[in-house]
DNA sequence: CTGTTAGCGCCTTCAC
DNA sequence: GTGAAGGCGCTAACAG
């Protein structure tokens, strides 16, 4: 049985309301008292209960991260720890507490994300890895709950969105291989429904038009974000486009899978042909030659949505749509 | 505002008592009122409020997760998402909820773990990728708070444990190679101090001479668990000892050092040198050759750190130290 | 079977 | 400056 409230009034001989001024910092306490107070609550030990607080408060202080299927091991998952890791931090900065929430748990619970949310009253919600056709998603996008999206460009009245910039992404990937003298420059896509798949084209578009490189529908190859994709698009340029000099691949795990066919066949990276990515995965450090790339700053895209979503709770502030700027990692593969 | 209890008595015609067991399925309400409150709840879109609840029933149905440093990039991060997902997955199962603590951002806010968890009144915590000699760790392993530790041979009247066995992963491992024709075995452990280092290392003898293969100390050579310190064992190893002719390291990332140094001198993995690490990171599956590791159930680990811990808060379960069975994976390396 | 009463621990008017 | 009273939403005796 925890120390409470009473206990503290009772040993400070006072009453509980003067406790509670004391402990809040409200300037009706006399010096003394508050001190007096403040003594014996620390000699009692006393944590005020986060729980009755928030049932008079009527907000927890607590926001939820939903995350998409936490149970399968797919590929995302480093992305969204990332995320997670900033949105905490920020969070807890601002004295909020976090509590997981995922697609797969939620689902068999028989309950939609929303109503778990409004069950444990949480004040808002941050939602990451969830596919656009997620049948719950609008529910709490379009709820008066307020929420900000990872990488969907949802908006509405109570929610925002914040997202890696893929167009300008993908066109530092391209500006960069054109400033290193590649004018033959293919594009192994993601899979064409994706949302960032169509942004990093239009990237890419936009590069070699700004860089005054025509544009050749037959260089752009689409594949599905796997390796094995990836490899199957390299044999794609090497035999069909020899004159191709560099590649920009649209994930990481493509671009590596390009890289081994590459090696495979004997191409030297990046003399023979300049390989490029996107993401940074880990993975990229390592492979042999190491990857360039385009980063997301995923640790900022947490702190980011933990600073709009609590922007819109304590000051109102309106959801907006963030663009973070992705970065260029040159290592040796261009 | 949300819908309450109050509401639902009201458009319901009942009290509010009978409407609270009505909804939480007791036994002493008529079938008609029971149907006719649920049919109002539903149509009232009503969802209790866990806050309330856990006021009254002094619990919260919630245990906390304490990561260190959720802050700082380092090494184990993905080994904790994946216990985090296990965890996640049947703590929400078994009808709790999951809260994040990260040693960073709670030591900022000056108070100790357990404060936090006394404050939000959680009824339980899970702790993982702490060390040792942190100063909160103790507190939380000795108070009466139930826990389970990850990866620590921590226990207490409550407080549980969970981890790989590290002395059988070794033994695999070194069995593995010993089968594989091997003899003249070296190790590359990782800093002598760590908990899993004495486990490696003695898995590693044992093996040895379980096999009969003589054990020689100069083939035991100290990392630091980083890439680097494995290309410099890896040096050590084969200028020093050019009869060995397989290497176990003690963690994955030293073992690809040790893959790059060999593919620098030109040494054919596994024909000149067979190398298996330990992890089974993702980084295993995409360099070349694949590497052979040893690898931990991770999301096994959350799982049963969860029904340990849900034991204890239910059935008064004793708290115990459990050891998970690693499992080899053979690639390529071996 | 159902309603009344009494809290759970805390904050907030409103008096004094 | 301080205290008494009421209530946040819910559950649990205790009566009827």
């Amino acid at each position: 049985m925890p120390v409470t409230i009473k206990d503290v009034a009772r040993a400070a001989g006072v009453s509980i309301t003067t406790v509670s001024r004391a402990l809040n910092g409200h300037s009706d306490v006399s010096p003394e008292t508050r001190r007096a107070v403040l003594k014996v609550a620390e000699e009692l030990n006393y944590r005020p209960s986060a729980i009755a607080r928030s049932l008079v408060m009527q907000k927890t202080r607590t926001i939820g991260v939903l995350v998409s299927d936490l149970t399968k091991d797919r590929g995302g998952h480093h992305f969204m720890f990332d995320v997670l890791r900033g949105l905490h931090d920020r969070v807890t900065e601002l004295g909020y507490d976090v509590i997981l929430m995922s697609t797969s748990t939620t689902r068999q619970r028989l309950t939609s994300y929303l109503d778990f949310c409004r069950e444990r009253r949480l004040d808002g919600v941050v939602v990451m890895g969830i596919r656009l056709d997620d049948p719950y998603v609008h529910e709490v996008v379009e709820s008066t709950l307020p929420s900000v999206v990872i990488d969907l460009p949802l908006i509405s009245q109570h929610c925002g969105y914040v997202m890696t910039d893929n167009v300008n992404g993908a066109r530092f990937a391209v500006r960069h291989l054109v400033q290193k003298g590649h004018r033959r420059i293919a594009m192994v896509n993601g899979h064409r429904m994706a949302a960032v798949s169509q942004d990093r084209l239009r990237g890419y578009k936009e590069a070699l038009a700004q860089e005054g490189v025509p544009f050749d529908e037959q260089l752009v190859i689409e594949g599905d974000f796997t390796q094995k994709s990836g490899e199957a698009a390299m044999d794609i340029i090497h035999t069909q486009h020899p004159d191709v000099t560099a590649v920009f691949f649209a994930s990481d795990l493509m671009a590596v899978g390009g890289l081994l066919y590459a090696r495979e066949k004997g191409l030297d990276v990046p003399k023979d042909i300049a390989i490029i990515g996107f993401d940074n995965i880990d993975l990229t450090e390592f492979v042999m030659p190491p990857l360039s790339t385009i980063g997301q700053r995923r640790f900022e895209m947490g702190v980011s949505a933990a600073e709009m979503l609590i922007g819109m709770l304590e000051n109102g502030q309106a959801p907006e749509g963030r663009m973070l700027a992705p970065e260029l990692i040159v290592r040796q593969s261009t």
